[in-house]
RNA sequence: GCGCCCGUAGCUCAGCGGAUUAGAGUAUUGGCCUCCGAAGCCAAGGGUCGUGGGUUCGAAUCCCGCCGGGCGCGCCA
C-alpha cells in the first residue's frame, strides 16, 4: 500500500484544482499533536480562505463533498471531518498505519533512502585542522556533523566527497617547528629564548624526542613535525569513525599557481586597489563593512586569498553543491569568500558554498568545566572525550543539538548506562529488539509474509506510524543539513519502543499476531540501525 | 560601537517558510519485577515561549525597539 499520507496529499490536491480552479496552493499534511484530531490533518482549507476570501470553514466543507469519492476508493480512511477553524482531518484505518511495516521489511537498510540528489556531486569539507597540535573537542563537533550531514547527503542520493583541507604552510608551522627545536634543546615553556607564542603541549616533546633530523636544520625538523602531527589526526580520526575521500594541501595552491591567477583576475576585473603598501579586494561591493587586503605590505598574501583560490577548484571540480562545516568563531570568512568568488566573475552562484557554522563546546566532568588536557597544553581533545566515553557516545551527543547553539558535553552523563543517556537508550532499544529475535529462534525472512491487519493496539499502530515519518524525516534532515533531527527521532521511536515492549508480549502462543509483532519489532530494528549508522553510531545487538 | 547567533518547564533542549489545548528528556512525587532485558514502563504536578510594540481573523513562529548571553570585528588563520 502506498504511504498513506501521500495518498491523503493526493485527494486534497485534487481537491483544490475544483474547490479553488486556478489557485496555487502547496498542500501541508501534518500530524496532529492531539489524537482527538485524527491521524492526519491538513490546513489547506485555511490557506485558501484567504484568496478565495470565504469562510475557512465553508471551503473545508466543499472539500469534502468534493473529494467524497476519492476518499471511499482510496481505502486509507472512512471521511475527512472538518474540525476547529476549518481543519480537514482524517483518521486511518488500522491496515493503513501498519502497512508501513511491509514496506520496511522488504527495504531493509534502505529503508529511508531518497533520490533527492539523482547522483549529483556534493562536497563536504569538514574538520579542516591544522597540523600544529592534536585535534580538539571544536574539531569532534565538526566531524560528527560533518560526517552526519555526508552520510544524509548519501543516503538522498548525492555523490558525496569528504574533503579535510589543511594549511601545512603558513605562519603556525613556523611556530611549530620552533617549538619542537627549543624543546629539543631543552627548552621548556617560559624559559628564555622559548619562542613567544610557541605550543606548549606535551605533544611537542614526543614529536622532539622522535625526531631524528638535525636541531638546527629548520626544514627538516617542520617536515618532521608537520608528518607527525597529520599522522597523530589520522589516528584520531579513525578511531572517531571518520574516513575522508581527499585531503587537500595549502601549499599545493601556491606552487600550481592557483593563489596567483586568482590575484590577477580581480586585478584584470579592476576589484583590487594598492593602498598604504597593500594591495585590497573591493570585498564592500558585494556587502562587506570594509575592503580586504589581499597581498601584505610585505608580499606575503593573507590567507583568504588561498581559501578563495581552494574554492575554486571546488567549482572546477563539478561540486555545485558544497557545505563547510566550521566554527562559528570563523563566520566572518563565509561573506569573505563568497565575496571573492564573486568578483571573480566566473558565474558561480551568490551564495556558494554553504556553510553549517556551529558554536563552542563546553567538556564538564564532576560539575566542573574542563578546560585543559595534558596531552595538547590548553584545551581537550577528541582523543581525551573517545577515552573517557567512547565514540558512539562522543558522536551522538555532539550531534544532538543543532549546530548553532553552544554544547555542553557532560562527560558524566555519557558514562551512565541508564534511561537518562540517550545514546544508550536508543542503542538499548536496538539491543532489546535483538534479544527477542534470539529468543524467538525463527527465521527472520518469514516476516514478509505476516498478515499485518493484525496488529491492533494503540501502541503498536503508533509505533508503525512513527516509523513511517522516517523517510521524510531524514528527507528533510539532508535538506537542512540538520541531523540533530535525526537524533530527536531515534529518542521517540526508542522511547515508544520500550513502551510498547513492556505493555505487550511479542512471543505469544497465537502465531499470527506473534508473527505481526515481530514483523513490527523487525522494522522498529531496521530504522533505529538506519539512523543511527546515519549518525556513525553502532547499533549493538547485545550491550 | 558595528555584524552574526542564541534567550521556550527547576535543568538540558526540540518546535520557528503562522493555524485545532506549546512538546520531549531529566529532576520531583506516586505506582509497576512468578512472565520476551526493571539498563525498562505507567501516572501526576510544573511554562506570561526574555521584554515592549507592530502585521494578521490567528504569532513561540514574521517585522521593529529594548534587555541579557555567546562569537567575530588584524596587512592572524
Amino acid at each position: 500500500m502506498a504511504d498513506p499520507k501521500e495518498v491523503f496529499r493526493r485527494i486534497l490536491e485534487d481537491g483544490a484544482r475544483s474547490v479553488a480552479p486556478g489557485v496555487a496552493v502547496q498542500v501541508h499534511i501534518e500530524r496532529p499533536k492531539n489524537p482527538e484530531h485524527g491521524d492526519l490533518s491538513s490546513n489547506v482549507a485555511l490557506q485558501l480562505a484567504k484568496s478565495l476570501r470565504g469562510n475557512p470553514r465553508d471551503i473545508a466543507s466543499r472539500f469534502v463533498a468534493t473529494t467524497q469519492a476519492a476518499v471511499a476508493a482510496s481505502g486509507i480512511t472512512d471521511a475527512i471531518t472538518i474540525a476547529g477553524a476549518g481543519f480537514l482531518n482524517i483518521r486511518l484505518k488500522a491496515a493503513a498505519k501498519a502497512s508501513v511495516v511491509s514496506r520496511v521489511l522488504s527495504e531493509g537498510c534502505d529503508f529511508g533512502r531518497g533520490n533527492a540528489g539523482n547522483g549529483a556531486k556534493v562536497q563536504v569539507e569538514f574538520v579542516s585542522a591544522n597540523p600544529t597540535g592534536p585535534l580538539h573537542v571544536g574539531h569532534g563537533r565538526q566531524g560528527a556533523l560533518g560526517d552526519a550531514i555526508a552520510a544524509l547527503l548519501e543516503f538522498q542520493g548525492y555523490a558525496v566527497t569528504r574533503e579535510f583541507y589543511y594549511n601545512d604552510a603558513g605562519a603556525q608551522i613556523d611556530k611549530l617547528a620552533w617549538s619542537v627545536q627549543a624543546r629539543a634543546r631543552g627548552l621548556k615553556p617560559g624559559d628564555s629564548g622559548w619562542p613567544e607564542e610557541g605550543y606548549a603541549g606535551e605533544y611537542i616533546e614526543d614529536i622532539a624526542k622522535a625526531c631524528q633530523e638535525s636541531v638546527d636544520d629548520g626544514a627538516a625538523v617542520r617536515r618532521f613535525a608537520v608528518e607527525y602531527l597529520r599522522r597523530e589526526q589520522d589516528a584520531d580520526l579513525q578511531a572517531f569513525g571518520v574516513k575522508f575521500d581527499v585531503y587537500y594541501l595549502e601549499s599545493s595552491l601556491y606552487t600550481d599557481g592557483r593563489v596567483d591567477t586568482v590575484v590577477r583576475t580581480w586585478g584584470d576585473k579592476g576589484k583590487t586597489y594598492e593602498k598604504d603598501g597593500a594591495l585590497w579586494l573591493r570585498t564592500t561591493d558585494y556587502g562587506d563593512d570594509k575592503d580586504r587586503v589581499v597581498r601584505k605590505s610585505d608580499g606575503a598574501f593573507t590567507y583568504f586569498v588561498p581559501d578563495v583560490a581552494y574554492h575554486v577548484t571546488k567549482w572546477e571540480r563539478g561540486f555545485r553543491k558544497v557545505v563547510n562545516v566550521q566554527g562559528t568563531d570563523h563566520h566572518s570568512t563565509v561573506l569573505r569568500v563568497r565575496a571573492g568568488l564573486q568578483a571573480l566573475g566566473l558565474g558561480i552562484p551568490e551564495g556558494y558554498p554553504d556553510y553549517v557554522l556551529h558554536s563552542l563546546v563546553k567538556v564538564m566532568r564532576g560539575g566542573a568545566e574542563v578546560k585543559i588536557s595534558k596531552r595538547a597544553g590548553s584545551y581537550v581533545t577528541v582523543r581525551d572525550l573517545i577515552d573517557w566515553v567512547g565514540r558512539d557516545a562522543v558522536r551522538f551527543f555532539l550531534v544532538s543539538r543543532k549546530a548553532d547553539s553552544d554544547f555542553v558535553f557532560d562527560v558524566d552523563l555519557a558514562l551512565q548506562k541508564t534511561d537518562e543517556n540517550p545514546v544508550y537508550y536508543v542503542q538499548y532499544a536496538h539491543a532489546r529488539v535483538c534479544s527477542v529475535f534470539a529468543q524467538w529462534g525463527g527465521e527472520a525472512q518469514r516476516l514478509g509474509s505476516a498478515d499485518l491487519s493484525r496488529l491492533s493496539g494503540d501502541k503498536e499502530l503508533a509505533l508503525a506510524q512513527r516509523l513511517g515519518e522516517f523517510p521524510e524525516l531524514v528527507a528533510e534532515a539532508a535538506r537542512e543539513f540538520a541531523p540533530h533531527a535525526v537524533a530527536f527521532y531515534l529518542r521517540e521511536l526508542a522511547a515508544q519502543f520500550h513502551s510498547y515492549y513492556n505493555a505487550e508480549r511479542i512471543l505469544v502462543d497465537d502465531e499470527a499476531l506473534r508473527m505481526a509483532r515481530l514483523a513490527l519489532c523487525q522494522a522498529v530494528r531496521h530504522t533505529l540501525a538506519n539512523g543511527l549508522s546515519l549518525l556513525g553510531v553502532s547499533a549493538p545487538e547485545k550491550m
